[in-house]
DNA sequence: GAAAAGGAGAGGA
DNA sequence: TCCTCTCCTTTTC
């Protein structure tokens, strides 16, 4: 299933597949403030909010982290996507240093010749390669494999407002673009924004199209070679520029996503005009979005569920596997796991045996750390565990708002809203209160990780389970490794169960039934010898 | 008597 | 449709 939330952990099959909604190219990272140093709790690495949102965006690879980095650069109101997919693929994940801007392409293939260095070996840091001229790269035709997309989004360039160079990917600018392209008044900082996307998609779409008319008929015009009526009967492919106007040309996935017909531009080209939408899925993420006049604070509900829907995968992921949520409490064999389910998850090169610390260890490993003893995937793994360590913080203020808030403004003190449950349960509600301007809208409470009502029974067992210091003596593990395990008190394993799931009548008789309907389903199993009140799970439920 | 096992129907998402 | 709750009966320990 292909998935862009659950890159951080285990998401169980949803009905909630907003996997086809949105791509990377539906973020506008740099909405997000710059100096992230005073907000919280990406605050202990700028890398984190670069890498967590590039994690959440992918949607190329349906189990991997790996980022897809669309980068874009921008006349406004025209977009081009050069796609690093075709060598990038096999690179290390890109991770965005804003101390040395191109540090996330060192392990790029050899195939690869377009490293951004300068001819004359200029420094080809943020500042000098805005400042390089096409002529100064040392670039071979490999940029020639790059697709190129215009787009349809509406773009906007981002004001110094909602947008930080320290926070925007490195820029890239393909020669070809460069020679055929009108460039010449490129914004560094500029990407999507996602709230004209989602604010207005139909002017979006109906912009690109005249867009790219426009740009058609540039192009036709600064290109007689290209253009039919040139007279000029030049071959096809003996010009590398051209080689790539044609891609641009040829690729019409653009018309499929955004519903556009095809016609006729006073005999230049072609156009693309708007048909009717097919509406959003009712209930949908997108419906959502569509839904909500989104103005640059109340794009918040977006990541506010992204955000929910990701700790909730990691909440799932500790489940699936019975470690503690937070990484610290990891035991050796805690971390081998975790490692071992990454390496599984996302197909990485993983040599466990360099692992063989605790949690606590391995919490206090940085990024170089992860890289001397994972190469090709340390950095991914780094960020993956940034996430846990995210999550696991009880008292985390997941305030969207802030990300959006210029970092100036005054920061108000998370507001944890703890329920009056009594001490069986921490039930608490992270209160996603507004702490600048606009107001979130009626949902600002999100009921804490795991706490609410639709979590399934088995994993509501494994959860207690999880936490043996605190439900141990009223359900623990008999045989860890085969996932056996017993309920010691029926009647408060039952409360707890009623409680999470608001059903005050619950009772063992009943929590006992629906864990027999496990049975069929292969979730849980009889024990080989038959025991009161000992059940086991089936693999990988047991994992 | 408590727990296990399973049939059957209701209800919510 | 799936999952869980609820009620019920029968069997087992």
């Amino acid at each position: 299933m292909l998935q862009i939330v659950p890159s951080a952990g285990f998401s169980p099959p949803s009905s909630t597949d907003y996997s086809s909604d949105y791509a990377v190219d539906d973020f506008d990272l740099p909405l997000l403030p710059g100096p992230m140093d005073s907000a919280k709790p990406f605050a202990s690495n700028n890398n984190s909010i670069q890498q967590f949102l590039s994690l959440y965006c992918d949607n190329n690879s349906p189990a991997s982290v790996f980022p897809s980095v669309d980068t874009c650069m921008t006349k406004d109101p025209i977009t081009f996507y050069p796609s690093y997919d075709n060598f990038y693929k096999k690179s290390e994940p890109f991770v965005y240093d804003k101390s040395n801007d191109w540090s996330g392409y060192k392990n790029l293939p050899d195939s690869f010749s377009a490293k951004p260095v300068a001819k004359n070996n200029q420094a080809a840091n943020k500042n000098t390669f805005l400042d390089m001229d096409m002529n100064d790269w040392d670039c071979k035709s490999d940029w020639d494999d790059v697709r190129v997309q215009t787009s349809v989004q509406s773009v906007t360039s981002c004001s110094s407002s909602c947008a930080s160079p320290d926070f925007h990917l490195p820029p890239a600018t393909p020669p070809d673009f460069h020679s055929i392209l009108p460039l010449d008044d490129v914004k560094p900082e500029v990407s999507l924004n996602l709230q004209n996307l989602l604010n207005d998609k139909t002017t979006a779409a109906e912009k690109a199209a005249e867009t790219k008319s426009e740009l058609l008929r540039s192009i036709l015009e600064k290109s007689p070679l290209e253009n039919p009526r040139s007279g000029d009967d030049k071959a096809e492919g003996t010009d590398d520029n051209h080689k790539l106007l044609r891609e641009v040309l040829k690729d019409t996935s653009f018309q499929k996503k955004y519903n556009l017909r095809p016609f006729d531009i006073e005999g230049l080209g072609t156009g693309f005009q708007m048909e009717a939408k097919d509406k959003p899925e009712k209930g949908s993420l997108k419906e959502e979005v569509c839904d909500m006049n989104l103005t640059e604070g109340s794009i918040a509900p977006v990541l506010s569920k992204a955000i929910e829907q990701l700790m909730q995968d990691v909440d799932n992921t500790s489940i699936m596997l019975g470690i503690p949520r937070d990484p610290k409490k990891w035991s050796v064999e805690d971390v081998r796991g975790w490692l071992l389910w990454n390496s599984r998850q996302h197909n990485l090169p993983i040599s466990i045996d360099l692992f063989n610390i605790t949690g606590a260890a391995l919490t206090s490993m940085n990024e170089q750390d992860f890289q001397q003893r994972a190469p090709q995937c340390g950095g991914l793994l780094y960020a993956q565990l940034e996430i846990w360590k995210v999550n696991s913080m009880e008292d985390t203020h997941l305030d969207v708002n802030n990300l959006l808030c210029d970092v100036n403004t005054t920061q108000s003190a998370p507001s944890i809203e703890v329920s009056d449950e009594d001490d069986d349960e921490d039930e608490e509600m992270i209160d996603i209160s507004p702490s600048c301007s606009p107001p979130l809208p009626s949902s600002t409470k999100v009921a804490s990780r795991g706490s609410g009502s639709h979590i399934h029974l088995w994993q509501f067992l494994k959860e207690l389970l999880a936490s043996p210091q605190t439900h141990g003596s009223c359900i623990r593990w008999l045989d860890r490794s085969k996932g056996v395990f017993k309920i010691e008190d029926s009647v408060r394993v039952a409360r707890l169960w009623g409680k999470r799931k608001n059903r005050p009548a619950m009772n063992y008789d009943k929590l006992s039934r629906s864990i027999r309907q496990y049975y069929k389903k292969g979730i849980m199993k009889k024990t080989e010898r038959s025991q009161r009140l000992v059940y086991q799970f089936c693999t990988p439920y047991s994992l």
